[in-house]
DNA sequence: CGGCATCCAATTCGATACTG
DNA sequence: CAGTATCGAATTGGATGCCG
Protein backbone atom coordinates (compact mmCIF):
# COMPACT_ATOMS: atom_id res chain seq x y z
CA UNK A 1 0.00 0.00 0.00
CA UNK A 2 2.82 2.18 0.79
CA UNK A 3 4.60 1.22 -2.14
CA UNK A 4 1.80 1.80 -4.32
CA UNK A 5 1.52 5.13 -3.00
CA UNK A 6 5.38 5.69 -3.76
CA UNK A 7 4.87 4.61 -6.93
CA UNK A 8 1.92 7.14 -7.50
CA UNK A 9 3.75 9.93 -6.07
CA UNK A 10 7.06 9.43 -8.33
CA UNK A 11 4.56 8.78 -11.34
CA UNK A 12 2.23 12.10 -11.03
CA UNK A 13 5.93 13.87 -10.33
CA UNK A 14 7.39 13.06 -13.05
CA UNK A 15 4.37 13.51 -15.31
CA UNK A 16 4.50 17.62 -14.09
CA UNK A 17 8.19 17.61 -14.98
CA UNK A 18 7.34 16.34 -18.30
CA UNK A 19 4.41 19.00 -18.60
CA UNK A 20 6.68 21.77 -17.32
CA UNK A 21 9.17 20.55 -20.05
CA UNK A 22 7.21 20.57 -22.72
CA UNK A 23 5.75 23.78 -22.01
CA UNK A 24 9.53 25.36 -21.31
CA UNK A 25 10.20 24.79 -25.41
CA UNK A 26 6.39 26.23 -26.59
CA UNK A 27 6.53 28.95 -24.17
CA UNK A 28 4.63 32.04 -25.13
CA UNK A 29 1.59 32.85 -27.41
CA UNK A 30 3.10 32.02 -30.54
CA UNK A 31 4.78 28.81 -31.06
CA UNK A 32 2.44 27.05 -30.94
CA UNK A 33 0.51 28.41 -34.32
CA UNK A 34 3.12 28.59 -35.92
CA UNK A 35 4.68 24.51 -35.74
CA UNK A 36 0.90 24.40 -36.55
CA UNK A 37 1.44 25.93 -39.69
CA UNK A 38 4.71 24.58 -40.26
CA UNK A 39 2.51 20.85 -40.16
CA UNK A 40 1.48 21.86 -43.11
CA UNK A 41 4.81 21.98 -44.96
CA UNK A 42 7.17 24.65 -45.35
CA UNK A 43 6.51 28.56 -45.46
CA UNK A 44 8.27 31.39 -46.37
CA UNK A 45 8.57 34.32 -43.68
CA UNK A 46 5.97 36.15 -44.84
CA UNK A 47 3.80 33.45 -45.61
CA UNK A 48 4.01 32.48 -41.93
CA UNK A 49 3.22 36.41 -40.99
CA UNK A 50 -0.07 35.91 -43.17
CA UNK A 51 -0.73 32.46 -41.87
CA UNK A 52 -0.41 33.62 -38.12
CA UNK A 53 -2.42 36.02 -38.16
CA UNK A 54 -1.58 39.25 -35.76
CA UNK A 55 1.80 38.23 -35.09
CA UNK A 56 4.43 40.82 -35.89
CA UNK A 57 7.85 40.93 -37.92
CA UNK A 58 9.85 41.16 -34.58
CA UNK A 59 7.28 38.94 -32.85
CA UNK A 60 8.00 35.67 -35.29
CA UNK A 61 11.57 36.21 -36.05
CA UNK A 62 12.19 36.07 -32.32
CA UNK A 63 9.70 32.73 -31.97
CA UNK A 64 11.27 31.09 -34.94
CA UNK A 65 14.99 31.38 -33.88
CA UNK A 66 13.69 29.91 -30.49
CA UNK A 67 12.31 27.20 -32.63
CA UNK A 68 15.23 26.56 -34.66
CA UNK A 69 17.61 25.97 -31.58
CA UNK A 70 15.28 23.98 -29.82
CA UNK A 71 15.93 21.71 -33.11
CA UNK A 72 11.94 22.08 -33.51
CA UNK A 73 12.45 24.17 -37.18
CA UNK A 74 15.10 24.53 -39.96
CA UNK A 75 16.04 27.45 -41.97
CA UNK A 76 17.29 27.82 -45.45
CA UNK A 77 17.99 30.44 -47.22
CA UNK A 78 17.79 30.10 -50.81
CA UNK A 79 20.30 32.44 -52.94
CA UNK A 80 17.32 34.10 -55.32
CA UNK A 81 16.78 37.79 -55.93
CA UNK A 82 15.34 39.29 -53.62
CA UNK A 83 16.54 35.94 -51.14
CA UNK A 84 14.00 33.71 -50.00
CA UNK A 85 14.28 32.06 -46.35
CA UNK A 86 12.23 28.74 -46.25
CA UNK A 87 11.33 27.61 -42.75
CA UNK A 88 10.19 23.80 -42.08
CA UNK A 89 9.57 21.64 -39.18
CA UNK A 90 12.46 18.96 -38.61
CA UNK A 91 11.94 15.43 -37.84
CA UNK A 92 11.94 16.38 -34.17
CA UNK A 93 9.47 19.34 -34.80
CA UNK A 94 7.42 16.75 -36.43
CA UNK A 95 6.95 14.81 -33.11
CA UNK A 96 4.78 17.23 -31.68
CA UNK A 97 2.21 17.03 -33.96
CA UNK A 98 -0.04 14.82 -31.95
CA UNK A 99 0.08 17.79 -29.06
CA UNK A 100 -0.69 19.96 -31.87
CA UNK A 101 -3.57 17.39 -33.68
CA UNK A 102 -5.08 16.95 -29.93
CA UNK A 103 -4.89 20.96 -29.65
CA UNK A 104 -7.26 21.22 -32.77
CA UNK A 105 -9.84 18.92 -32.22
CA UNK A 106 -10.14 20.18 -28.85
CA UNK A 107 -10.86 23.80 -30.20
CA UNK A 108 -13.43 22.21 -32.85
CA UNK A 109 -15.00 20.81 -29.98
CA UNK A 110 -15.08 24.03 -27.97
CA UNK A 111 -16.57 25.97 -30.68
CA UNK A 112 -19.24 23.32 -30.86
CA UNK A 113 -19.86 23.90 -27.52
CA UNK A 114 -19.84 27.62 -27.27
CA UNK A 115 -21.87 27.89 -30.17
CA UNK A 116 -24.65 25.72 -28.80
CA UNK A 117 -24.89 27.30 -25.31
CA UNK B 1 -7.65 20.31 -58.54
CA UNK B 2 -8.97 23.80 -58.33
CA UNK B 3 -11.57 22.23 -55.51
CA UNK B 4 -9.28 20.01 -54.03
CA UNK B 5 -6.88 23.37 -53.45
CA UNK B 6 -9.77 25.46 -51.78
CA UNK B 7 -10.61 21.96 -49.62
CA UNK B 8 -7.24 21.87 -47.92
CA UNK B 9 -7.32 25.95 -47.73
CA UNK B 10 -10.09 25.63 -45.93
CA UNK B 11 -9.92 22.74 -44.04
CA UNK B 12 -6.14 24.44 -42.89
CA UNK B 13 -8.20 27.78 -41.67
CA UNK B 14 -10.31 26.05 -39.67
CA UNK B 15 -7.38 23.78 -38.00
CA UNK B 16 -5.27 27.47 -37.30
CA UNK B 17 -8.80 28.77 -35.79
CA UNK B 18 -9.10 25.81 -33.95
CA UNK B 19 -5.69 25.62 -32.02
CA UNK B 20 -5.94 29.71 -31.84
CA UNK B 21 -8.90 29.07 -29.79
CA UNK B 22 -7.47 26.35 -27.86
CA UNK B 23 -4.81 28.61 -26.76
CA UNK B 24 -7.02 31.14 -25.95
CA UNK B 25 -8.55 28.97 -23.30
CA UNK B 26 -5.34 27.65 -21.91
CA UNK B 27 -3.21 31.14 -21.98
CA UNK B 28 -0.34 31.69 -19.71
CA UNK B 29 2.02 30.16 -17.98
CA UNK B 30 0.38 28.03 -15.51
CA UNK B 31 -3.22 26.74 -16.90
CA UNK B 32 -2.03 24.04 -18.57
CA UNK B 33 -0.19 22.75 -14.82
CA UNK B 34 -2.76 23.51 -13.16
CA UNK B 35 -4.99 21.09 -14.89
CA UNK B 36 -2.19 18.16 -14.95
CA UNK B 37 -2.46 18.77 -11.86
CA UNK B 38 -6.11 18.56 -10.92
CA UNK B 39 -6.08 15.73 -13.68
CA UNK B 40 -5.32 13.13 -10.44
CA UNK B 41 -8.02 14.33 -8.90
CA UNK B 42 -9.23 16.80 -6.26
CA UNK B 43 -7.01 19.26 -4.42
CA UNK B 44 -7.17 22.21 -2.29
CA UNK B 45 -6.14 25.58 -2.76
CA UNK B 46 -2.35 25.01 -0.60
CA UNK B 47 -2.07 21.50 -2.44
CA UNK B 48 -1.92 22.76 -6.00
CA UNK B 49 0.06 25.58 -4.69
CA UNK B 50 2.52 22.58 -3.45
CA UNK B 51 1.72 20.67 -6.76
CA UNK B 52 2.49 23.35 -9.06
CA UNK B 53 6.19 24.81 -8.02
CA UNK B 54 6.61 28.08 -8.17
CA UNK B 55 3.62 29.56 -8.62
CA UNK B 56 2.71 32.13 -6.41
CA UNK B 57 -0.79 32.12 -4.37
CA UNK B 58 -2.06 35.30 -6.83
CA UNK B 59 -1.42 33.87 -10.08
CA UNK B 60 -2.99 30.62 -8.79
CA UNK B 61 -6.39 32.20 -7.44
CA UNK B 62 -6.87 34.17 -10.86
CA UNK B 63 -5.46 31.26 -12.81
CA UNK B 64 -8.51 29.26 -11.21
CA UNK B 65 -11.37 31.54 -11.85
CA UNK B 66 -10.38 31.80 -15.29
CA UNK B 67 -10.41 28.24 -15.47
CA UNK B 68 -14.31 28.14 -13.66
CA UNK B 69 -15.44 31.01 -16.07
CA UNK B 70 -14.83 28.39 -19.06
CA UNK B 71 -16.28 25.31 -17.39
CA UNK B 72 -13.34 23.63 -16.79
CA UNK B 73 -12.76 23.32 -13.23
CA UNK B 74 -15.41 23.26 -9.80
CA UNK B 75 -14.86 25.57 -6.82
CA UNK B 76 -16.60 23.97 -3.57
CA UNK B 77 -15.94 25.38 -0.33
CA UNK B 78 -16.60 23.33 2.42
CA UNK B 79 -17.75 24.58 5.89
CA UNK B 80 -14.80 23.50 8.02
CA UNK B 81 -13.26 25.55 10.37
CA UNK B 82 -10.80 27.38 9.42
CA UNK B 83 -13.02 26.79 5.62
CA UNK B 84 -11.39 24.50 3.11
CA UNK B 85 -12.04 25.09 -0.36
CA UNK B 86 -11.77 21.78 -2.91
CA UNK B 87 -10.93 22.41 -6.81
CA UNK B 88 -11.85 19.40 -9.40
CA UNK B 89 -11.91 19.33 -13.06
CA UNK B 90 -15.73 19.05 -14.09
CA UNK B 91 -16.42 17.00 -17.05
CA UNK B 92 -15.75 19.18 -20.20
CA UNK B 93 -11.73 19.85 -18.29
CA UNK B 94 -10.92 16.49 -18.50
CA UNK B 95 -12.03 16.42 -22.02
CA UNK B 96 -8.91 18.34 -22.01
CA UNK B 97 -6.73 15.32 -20.69
CA UNK B 98 -5.77 13.62 -24.68
CA UNK B 99 -3.59 17.23 -24.73
CA UNK B 100 -2.22 16.80 -21.70
CA UNK B 101 -1.06 13.36 -21.44
CA UNK B 102 0.73 14.13 -25.55
CA UNK B 103 2.19 17.03 -23.27
CA UNK B 104 3.20 14.45 -20.73
CA UNK B 105 4.84 12.29 -22.75
CA UNK B 106 6.71 14.58 -25.86
CA UNK B 107 8.13 16.15 -22.18
CA UNK B 108 9.57 12.56 -21.42
CA UNK B 109 10.86 11.93 -24.60
CA UNK B 110 12.33 15.73 -25.14
CA UNK B 111 14.29 14.80 -21.45
CA UNK B 112 15.74 11.73 -23.27
CA UNK B 113 16.50 13.56 -26.00
CA UNK B 114 18.50 16.47 -24.62
CA UNK B 115 20.30 13.80 -21.62
CA UNK B 116 21.46 12.06 -24.46
CA UNK B 117 23.55 14.65 -26.60
C1' DC C 1 11.92 39.76 -49.20
C1' DG C 2 13.60 38.92 -44.66
C1' DG C 3 14.69 40.82 -40.54
C1' DC C 4 17.16 43.91 -37.09
C1' DA C 5 16.98 48.34 -34.11
C1' DT C 6 14.53 51.47 -31.57
C1' DC C 7 11.11 53.14 -28.82
C1' DC C 8 7.03 52.59 -26.30
C1' DA C 9 2.53 50.42 -24.44
C1' DA C 10 0.34 46.61 -22.38
C1' DT C 11 0.28 42.54 -19.95
C1' DT C 12 2.01 39.19 -17.01
C1' DC C 13 4.29 37.86 -13.13
C1' DG C 14 6.19 37.82 -8.42
C1' DA C 15 7.12 39.27 -3.37
C1' DT C 16 5.25 40.97 0.44
C1' DA C 17 1.83 42.16 3.50
C1' DC C 18 -2.66 41.67 5.11
C1' DT C 19 -7.80 39.87 5.97
C1' DG C 20 -11.86 36.74 7.31
C1' DC D 1 -6.64 27.99 5.14
C1' DA D 2 -7.84 30.64 1.25
C1' DG D 3 -7.46 34.11 -0.54
C1' DT D 4 -7.06 39.87 -1.72
C1' DA D 5 -4.29 44.29 -2.14
C1' DT D 6 -0.48 46.69 -3.55
C1' DC D 7 3.63 47.63 -5.68
C1' DG D 8 7.15 47.03 -8.81
C1' DA D 9 9.87 44.13 -12.06
C1' DA D 10 10.00 41.58 -16.12
C1' DT D 11 8.24 39.99 -20.22
C1' DT D 12 5.68 40.52 -24.21
C1' DG D 13 3.89 42.89 -27.95
C1' DG D 14 3.35 46.49 -31.51
C1' DA D 15 4.70 50.51 -34.76
C1' DT D 16 7.96 52.42 -37.39
C1' DG D 17 12.02 52.92 -39.92
C1' DC D 18 16.06 51.08 -41.98
C1' DC D 19 19.26 47.79 -44.33
C1' DG D 20 21.23 44.17 -47.56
Amino acid sequence: MEEEENLDQSACTAHHRAIRDTMDVLSGKWKIRIIGSLAFGKKRFMELKGNVEGIAAKMLSKELQELELHGLVNRTVLATKPITVEYELTEYGHSLKPIIDEMASWGMLHRERVKNQ
